[in-house]
DNA sequence: GCCCAGGTGGGTA
DNA sequence: TACCCACATGGG
């Protein structure tokens, strides 16, 4: 089978297992992009109080937070840990929307890819992952975004290192999957879903994985299957 | 009490 | 390049 074949079996499978994701949640290009920093090493049920906090105060809009001073904007994002750091990182993306976009969020969705993931990933505190995010899930661009899940999956399947860097994961699932949003989105949400009820550590697999024909990691046992572990 | 969760950046060898 | 660490809250 081609690495393409493989991926769509992945995602054939997943998607059997789980249906669809319907990510991301939250609505609205701002909300994403908001959430997207917020939800960096956290989980998303802190980043939900957090942004409830925002939208209770009425300030979950780019004019909204800008008007907001430092201190308030930490305590209202509180619940999503790191807040003095994150309400920096808020802070820097804010200025870019503003400087590059007349603080419009919408405006990620037109212009060149590449030239975009370059200038977000260029703010501080907005890394690659992030920038994907925000692009992917905000701006509806085909970006395929590599979380801890997708590099644990990678690695159980034994298709890359768990050492492999972000952006050689990337440009593994990029080289060999049509460019589309859509099903970049539902994979990406799919490899998340799987990743927190299923194959939480790298191994045993668990017995009702809905990877299991393809996995190499055997049920109960602590080592790969000879010979299904390769490296595209 | 301990570990983990949809990262990022800075420092050191 | 490869580690190590800080950043902080909330749930199991």
């Amino acid at each position: 089978m081609t690495w393409t074949e493989q991926l769509l079996e992945v995602y054939r499978l997943l998607l059997a297992a789980y249906g669809p994701q319907n990510w991301w949640p939250g609505e609205g290009p701002f909300e994403v992009m908001v959430g997207a920093v917020l939800t960096q090493n956290v989980s998303w049920r802190n980043v939900e109080r957090a942004l409830e906090n925002l939208k209770a105060a009425g300030v979950l809009s780019p004019a909204g937070l800008r008007a907001l001073p430092q201190e308030e904007l930490e305590r209202l994002i509180r619940p999503a840990g790191f807040f003095r750091v994150k309400a920096r990182r808020l802070r820097a993306l804010l200025d870019y929307l503003e400087r590059a976009h007349g603080g419009d969020p919408t405006a990620l969705a037109r212009g060149d890819l590449a030239d975009l993931r370059r200038d977000l990933v260029a703010i501080p505190g907005i890394g690659p992952e992030t920038a994907d995010s925000i692009l992917l899930y905000a701006a509806g661009r085909p970006t395929f975004v590599v979380d801890a899940y997708t590099g644990r999956l990678l690695s159980r399947l034994g298709w890359m290192s768990s050492r492999t860097p972000y952006e050689e994961r990337r440009a593994f699932f990029m080289a060999h999957l049509p460019p589309l949003p859509s099903l970049f989105n539902e994979y990406h949400a799919l490899i998340v879903r799987h990743g927190k009820e299923c194959c939480r550590q790298e191994a045993p697999r668990c017995c009702s994985c809905p990877l299991r024909a393809i996995c190499p990691w055997p049920a109960g046992s602590g080592r790969p299957q000879p010979g299904r572990v390769g490296r595209p």
